[in-house]
DNA sequence: GCGTGTGGTTTACTGTGTAATCTTATGGAT
DNA sequence: ATCCATAAGATTACACAGTAAACCACACGC
């Protein structure tokens, strides 16, 4: 090489480097483009270099996955219940949406790391201290996942993010398509431009109707 | 070659046939192996021949995401809405945690395909003959398609089926790690056993919240 | 000095999707 | 019957994936 850099310059691989530059990396480029040699090049260094850090490509999502997880705003034990589940959801859905590759390796089982054990026992401690039976705070706990990675998944599918773009894709849509076999979708599409359509408000209104119904749940010490 | 089939007996390809193929080998050997090579073995031709019925491998995977959602369940318009999207949720979550590959495609934006519009149709025709104002029925469709999806997620990235294999891996992970940082995890773990746990309970009880809770909504024409 | 380990590189192998090309069988029009 | 266009499938080849194995270079205690 001619082109030396100092060697001072070039700080040292680690395990916590690559798996923040990956997670940049999927980030900005997407997940299928996180490749071994491209995730080596980011980092100034050849791809079989990262394996003296980690055993394989698998370790690596694992690792985003916790990294991940660790961005997830989590409850005190003492907070109230409904604000801090709802907090969480929040949070939550930021940022698996900001990370909107993370969803499809939760599904592949990762996580079961340190991160995520303190995060789900912050979130069961809160439920537990509230008051809610273990049977109700699991049910609570797994209710409100549900809702959140569903959102995610529906989000991150969705074509469009914006109202406007909504719009536009409704449009094209009904312009397209034999849309005469499907009355109800085009009413829902001329529909839309007129209610200021949003999946943040999709996801509000969802979440509240799931918390209503947990507050309904009958509590051990009132 | 020696072998020879008698022409007769290879049936054509088609696309049908491909997408047939393909479904299947996903769902009994994960989509990971799902390869245009063995996928071209399983129908008995070479891997090529596969793209004279299809543009790519996307293709298939498109194709494969209709299929699954044809399998769907689909109410009729003047079904009692409450008991109609329950049916819907149950068999959608049932089909999808068969095909539990499908996810992962539905999220990397697949389907808009006749079939899947035919589905979404469905469901929000029924909803509003049902009474509902068209962004509340926009609202129960997204949070019931929410709702399933994170259920499928979450089953599928559990370690675990039964519940005689959750006890297990609930005592196996108390052992391991260590848990004294994270109390109610444990808590929740030894409590597991005792309470007949399983997925299948778990999504009832936040169906009937979410049904429930849509119940309130106020309806058009009463 | 001298092994010895640690961190990075080189090379190479297998498996992927698919472009480009070649082969063969089929079914009218003559 | 003959011819040949078209379609369905097979072959070959290429760029890129993950990673096993061997190799190198420098820092260190002795």
């Amino acid at each position: 090489m001619t082109d030396q850099e100092p060697p001072s310059r070039r700080l040292p691989l680690t395990k916590e480097r690559i798996l923040r530059a990956a997670v940049d990396l999927a980030d900005r480029q997407g997940l299928g483009t996180l490749t071994m040699r491209r995730l080596g090049t980011e980092l100034g260094v050849e791809a079989m270099s990262l394996y003296k850090h980690v055993a394989n490509k698998d370790e690596i999502l694992n690792g985003m996955v916790e990294l991940v997880i660790g961005e997830i705003e989590i409850p005190e034990d003492d907070a109230d219940w409904k604000e801090a589940m709802r907090r969480r959801a929040v949070s939550a859905r930021e940022v698996l949406s900001r990370h909107s590759w993370a969803i499809g390796l939760l599904e592949a089982g990762a996580s079961t790391g340190p991160t995520a054990l303190r995060y789900m026992d912050a979130i069961l401690g809160n439920l537990l201290s509230a008051g809610f039976s273990v049977e109700n705070a699991a049910h609570a706990f797994w209710v409100l996942d549900c809702y959140v990675y569903g959102q995610v998944i529906q989000e991150t599918s969705l074509p469009f993010t914006t109202s406007e773009e909504m719009t536009e894709t409704a449009a094209s849509t009904l312009e397209q398509a034999p849309m005469g076999e499907f009355p109800h979708l085009v009413a829902m599409y001329q529909h839309a431009p007129k209610s200021g359509y949003s999946v943040d408000t999709e996801f509000e209104f969802g979440l509240e109707l799931i918390l209503d119904g947990l507050e309904r749940l009958p509590l051990d010490s009132p």
